[in-house]
DNA sequence: ACCTGAACACCGTTCAAGT
DNA sequence: ACCTGAACACCGTTCAAGT
């Protein structure tokens, strides 16, 4: 199969969207979103920027697929996104919405990726449909079940999109210094500091606040809600 | 005043950290927060971008000092942030919210700067430190308060951060018809929409979803609950 | 002290040219 | 049919040079 020459082996493989799609997710995964770019996903896999126009129309298309690759993720985990209410839609929305969670803690670059999407995919059309069914079928009006998806907002995926974040521990360690030297002007915050820690560095984590444990405070705050609010 | 030459009467006013900042905040109110390129700033001053460096370290200060004056405006109208719960924590806690909002739909582009600083303001955190306060002296444990701020995130600032919006009306209709030709695969989308109609085209809209009533359907869901988890 | 022009290292994307 | 090199129009930023 080989020439001659001694060529070097690598440009055997051809380049085709799925090859382009996944190198991005492992390029988004590996050195976060910013690192996405056409020259980079290119020699990552031993091709010139340019040859990626002949798979993919432009750089868009290639952050919709890498959000196409996440969402199938999520609907192989939640078995094709079938309804299935057996213990009735609380925790089943409950457990549709942990399931998205665990992808999201795999690809912490989604929530950064979505945000600048402005039409939903075919596929994440389905995830809501799915997820609007187990409400209407557990009992929601259309007009409850809609008011229901804005309240969730994000967290119907999985995620909450943090306000703050400290990149690194020490920027992390920076801004706790700064708060305790303004604590005259804060004496809220400082009081909250000293009762409520934070819980760093723990793996459920996404982002400085939006831990595993907040999250699912989060959510069974409004499904609680939700809750009260279906006819008896 | 005026030299000899007719010089043009442009360059009279000295560049400052100030002019900068109103600069860039009128060019994102009018043309979009990706207009703010240091580049576009200085012509707008009618100055070359190097310029700006005299003035300001970087674009991130620029970014910065955007939010330092929407911040500002906020807490102008909170009245330097300064607590008051003469109608309870509730109301109080609502009303601020739906005062930042406010500011909030004057400059849309602030959710979308916010998502990209990683550190909070002095402002930033003496508007939390004064949230919290509210709550605290409320009734809510420090605790409980905690976990308030984690449930209401953005909407604490006065927005959602929205997943898709279609930027034009165009867009908007075209969604919609991808939704009617696939039908049968999201029956309970289509139900929904033909019972609850999107108030598109409102003026208390900050994209597509999130219109004033569905942001007050979330705070209130979201407050009932807290309230229902105070000790009695 | 402040402003500028040229330059650098990056972007996404186009297009004519190669095989 | 696929890949490439050069180029274009943009970025943020540095730095030596002008006044």
């Amino acid at each position: 199969m080989a020439t001659k020459t001694d060529a070097k082996a690598e440009p055997r493989i051809p380049l085709t969207r799925e090859r382009i799609l996944t190198a991005a997710v492992a390029l988004a995964d590996a050195d976060g979103i910013d690192a996405v770019s056409m020259r980079k996903v290119g020699t990552e896999l031993g091709v010139e920027a340019m040859s990626l126009y002949n798979h993919v129309a432009n750089k868009d298309e290639i952050l919709d697929g890498m959000l196409e690759i996440v969402l199938s993720e999520i609907e192989a985990a939640c078995d094709g996104f079938r309804v299935s209410i057996d213990g009735g839609w609380k925790p089943a929305v409950r457990k549709r919405i942990l399931t998205a969670r665990a992808s999201m803690l795999r690809h912490p670059w989604v929530p950064k990726v979505l945000e600048t999407r402005t039409e939903m995919s075919l596929q994440m059309i389905r995830y809501f449909d799915s997820l609007l069914g187990t409400l209407k079928e557990g009992g929601f009006s259309y007009d409850l079940a809609h008011h229901a998806l804005h309240a969730l907002g994000s967290r119907a995926l999985g995620f909450t999109q943090e306000l703050f974040e400290p990149e690194s521990d020490e920027a992390d360690a920076e801004a706790e210094a700064m708060l305790a030297q303004m604590a005259d002007q804060i004496p809220y915050i400082v009081g909250m500091m000293t009762e409520v820690a934070h819980t760093d560095g723990a793996d459920e984590t996404l982002g400085w606040c939006d831990d595993q444990s907040e999250f699912e405070f989060s959510i069974d705050l409004i499904l609680d809600g939700l809750e009260r609010l279906l006819p008896a």
